[in-house]
DNA sequence: CTGGGATGTTAGTCATCATTAACGTAATCG
DNA sequence: CGATTACGTTAATGATGACTAACATCCCAG
């Protein structure tokens, strides 16, 4: 037997391993509502292991809710330099937050639960990513809807986020595979209706 | 002078103030990030003052989320029952949850995020009333869509409940006098998509 | 008056929890 | 080999927090 599994094994794995199963514990129960010992408990170690990971459970949270929301402004910045028009932007846009929400339900849950939690320095940053994420829509959109008001365009945006945001709490309703194409169809015709209300 | 103000004025006044100061923290930093003490604080009375209101913590949420899934599938009940035709019912509807989301974002917010800190006999018991407020709403979509599954129709009445339920995080963006309009026209037109999507 | 209920207060009490300390072990590297 | 590094473990430690006890007040009924 080579000795090619156990080297080769860990090595940032199990940070991963532990951010996936916090985020799954804070999206159930809250961050407040989860030890240090649950976290430990559910990856396999115990409790005060995960001082050799993470320099702390604030650590942990603040690492999650960067990399989300990291992770969605570039693929939102990707979409909107690939992307030949407006409306094909929207469209991936609205896929971008579809394969999110259904793909990791925990982590868009704790990201916009959980943003009250982080301290400081992590605060800041993370929703200056959110903002500029937002702003990438409402630029969109404005691209597609000249005349309508930015403020209205960004309330429209945060509702559709909500509705797309949704799906982890009524999971099981549909299968992901339905799931998609009536979230995006919902979605789309929503933003329609938010440009046109008197 | 009569013995008229001083007597009337509390019975039951301190448990409503209690309950509305509750819900604004617990919206805010969640039911484990908000101590006995910190609600009492936040009504002027301090820590274990409480317990004369209420037996503890956990009926304190009990209480509070109970009372707003009985109100909500009462309005919806009322709705459904006084209304001409199905069209004009789902718009009351919307109306009965646009209201709420508005008036009482932080009940809104610890509505749909804390049923899983509420033990157990209460627990069923809201599951109940929320599962009947869906129901009412998708009764209403059946009618007026007969040829849409009922799975699809639960999917989508969640879905807008997310739209909705998101005013209290986009707060600011919009005065509520133009937030009205804009989403009870964002819901609708969702809901319209949802069923006509292939 | 006077006794009792309603409503508060301040000092425990007992758990739980985040974090640190002190201590192994195994593999890597010099 | 020898030592450093990476990762874990099990005991403190120190806060915080829910809940209880013991003790006022105030107001109203008898």
């Amino acid at each position: 037997m080579s000795t090619v599994s156990p080297p080769t094994r860990n090595r940032g794995n199990r940070r991963a391993e532990i951010l996936e199963a916090a985020a799954r514990l804070f999206a159930a129960r809250g961050f407040h509502g989860v030890s240090i010992e649950d976290i430990g408990g559910a990856v396999g170690i115990s409790g005060p292991a995960l001082y050799r990971h993470f320099s702390g459970k604030d650590a942990l949270l603040s690492e999650m809710l960067l990399d989300v929301s990291s992770r969605l402004r570039e693929s939102a910045v990707a979409v909107v330099t690939s992307s030949p028009g407006p409306a094909e932007t929207l469209d991936a846009l609205l896929n971008v937050q579809i394969t999110f929400a259904i793909e990791q339900p925990a982590l868009i849950t704790v990201h916009d639960r959980e943003l009250g939690n982080v301290p400081e320095p992590a605060r800041r940053q993370i929703r200056r990513l959110q903002r500029l994420y937002v702003e990438e829509w409402v630029t969109v959109l404005a691209e597609l809807h000249p005349a309508c008001p930015a403020a209205r365009l960004r309330a429209a945006t945060h509702a559709v986020f909500g509705l797309l945001n949704s799906t982890p709490h009524s999971a099981g309703e549909l299968p992901a595979q339905d799931m998609r194409p009536l979230l995006h169809a919902m979605a789309r015709s929503a933003i329609e209706a938010s440009v046109n209300a008197r």
